[in-house]
DNA sequence: AAATGATGAGAAAACGTTTTCTCACGTTGA
DNA sequence: TCAACGTGAGAAAACGTTTTCTCATCATTT
């Protein structure tokens, strides 16, 4: 029933060799004790027929399969991609492949991906999702292995990783403070987000109590809207605008194109995620905060793969730094 | 040196039971002979300490590892991430993971990752990419494993999916039609892209000889150009504009708003791609072909599956059709 | 009552590795 | 010359399954 195999192996190499298996083994690993010539003719042996030790057969001997899995809901893969980009980049110099599993808000589905990948022995599991504050559809408690959440809610006790949006937020009012604005307001997405809470917990902190924040959509058409409701009404009219999205961004830099406003020598604009296929769409293109995603990525990785081979790891939320990408949007570009 | 594993094994349910393990794999694998009193007790004993069998023995038994290596290099995940979808959803049912491997027009890079699939014994690879004209920076033939080629160039003799450019380009024209334009010209990419010109051919023959094909960049920027020199000259202008893709028809509709021409009333503008996130956010929504990526990677996973398990599939260049989705831009939407 | 057959369940081998243990052989020292 | 020791290499067990083969036991038939 068994079907044979067309790969050489370690019993094909012993062969050609005229050796024993456990001695071509202790070769190629370079232990045991052995004449350094027979070492050698077996590795050149081994290098001319092409062998490669079957990874299954000695993740069951090891109980350690060298893949984790990647779980996660954003089915867009806005943020899913470059975190698993960063994952992949540093797990792959330690061997380790990573599995993809799109579960849509389905609870049944994510159940069977998680099991299909325990019982193929992941090292680990890591946890994403589109938004900070929602947990997947699954409860990945009590499994049997490690679990790193990044980019989505985990539970207590666990280890969580994200981005920070208050830096994301100072960073932005840094920089158009920097650029010498002084009446600048902030137009993000809707407050049932604590991603757009924090970040406009944190403009307000940066610019005063007493800063406008405007809640909507993450969409262009609210960045639109954000803009007429700025020049519509006879008030001041701010000379910076912080956006919560890319999105909402180049919303705001069209509707200002159409008013005769000009970007960024009447207004600077700062937008947030630095998805370039906005930002560096957008004209004049968009200055905006970077998440660093695949930092994070890389981050989750490299945390999963110390749990998975028992080093401590301290559990909690931990916050990594933003980044700002300057292009066009915010001006001052070349002088700072 | 080896580990021990928390989870429980087949023999830890023979323990309990009081039975030896073959007859527990008997049991639960509804074969061989036995008191059907016994196969339930088994039954119920496996399913109370929650037994799954561990599928790393399973494979090196069976030579199956119900793993298959998706590779891509198309980084920003346009066309991979609906494949993928497609794929996943195709192959959970029959229990099999995919490892996605991003490499970035990395050579090396693309060889580690195929030497670690390899080695963890995948059943099959699907290649995918960017473009269809262009193949992966690594040499899958002579793989032990079946390669499927699915958005990307493949070796001559291999399986190749790909989406019918010209059935799409030609829905497009339909469409154009059916809502009564009789003035067509097609703005696309460059002509170095086999796409382009599959689609700029199939248009050809659908609005006649000399119909006009305005071959540019795949950007925003050039549907705004090609507006400008469309409605620079004095000539008659059109009644109609098939885009190549769904940033060109996004420019365009843009453009022509500028200018006060009003879509889909004067014109009708249909995209490509149906990238959701340009096509549902353009004022008014794109109509678009969509080329079914999620259908194409359904497609891909179930013919490697077919190849894995030594069933018989036609070599060659497959091609898989198109469908339109219909929004605002191209008008009609009501009365059709 | 003995031979036959059916039934139930276990032992062992296999998948491809790694590692520990054992052993044969040759060299060294007294 | 013989014991002690070092060296090189193989045998066997282990990882967790599945499957084939063997063997009791019991019921049926002659």
């Amino acid at each position: 029933m068994v079907a044979r195999s067309s790969r050489v192996t370690i019993h094909d190499v012993a062969k050609a060799a005229g050796v024993s298996v456990s001695t071509v083994s202790k070769a190629l690993n370079d232990t045991g004790r052995m004449a350094s010539e027979t070492r050698e003719k077996i590795k050149s042996i081994a290098a001319d027929v092409g062998f490669r030790p079957n990874a299954l057969a000695r993740s069951l001997l090891f109980n350690r399969s060298f893949t984790v899995g990647l779980l996660t809901n954003d089915t867009y893969g806005r943020f899913t991609l470059p975190l698993m980009s960063g994952i992949s980049e540093a797990l792959v110099d330690h061997g380790v492949s990573v599995f993809l599993c799109a579960i849509e808000d389905d609870p049944a589905l994510a159940k069977v991906h998680v099991d299909a990948m325990l019982d193929k022995q992941v090292d680990g599991i890591i946890a994403t999702g589109k938004r900070v504050d929602r947990s997947l559809p699954v409860d990945l408690a009590g499994l049997p292995v490690p679990v790193v959440y990044a980019f989505t809610e985990g539970v207590p006790g666990s280890v969580i990783l994200t981005a920070d949006d208050s830096d994301g937020a100072r960073l932005a009012v840094e920089r158009l403070r920097k650029v010498g604005r002084k009446r600048i307001v902030h137009v993000t997405g809707p407050d049932s987000f604590v991603s757009a809470v924090e970040r406009a917990d944190a403009f307000r902190q940066a610019v005063g109590r007493d800063a406008l924040v405007m809640h909507g959509a993450w969409t262009e058409a609210w960045g639109h809207e954000a803009v007429a409701m700025l020049w519509g009404e006879d008030k001041e009219t701010p000379d910076g605008i912080f956006c919560g999205n890319d999105q909402i961004a180049r919303g705001v830099v069209d509707a200002l194109r159409e008013r005769g406003v000009r970007v960024p020598e009447d207004v600077s604009i700062i937008g947030f995620d630095n998805w370039e296929i906005f930002a560096d769409q957008t004209r004049p293109a968009l200055t905006t905060v970077d998440m660093n995603l695949k930092e994070l990525g890389r981050t989750a990785g490299l945390t999963i793969l110390d749990l998975a081979e028992g080093r401590a790891v301290e559990a909690g939320l931990r916050k990594l730094p933003c980044k700002l990408v300057v292009r066009q949007s915010c001006g001052g570009d070349r002088e700072i």
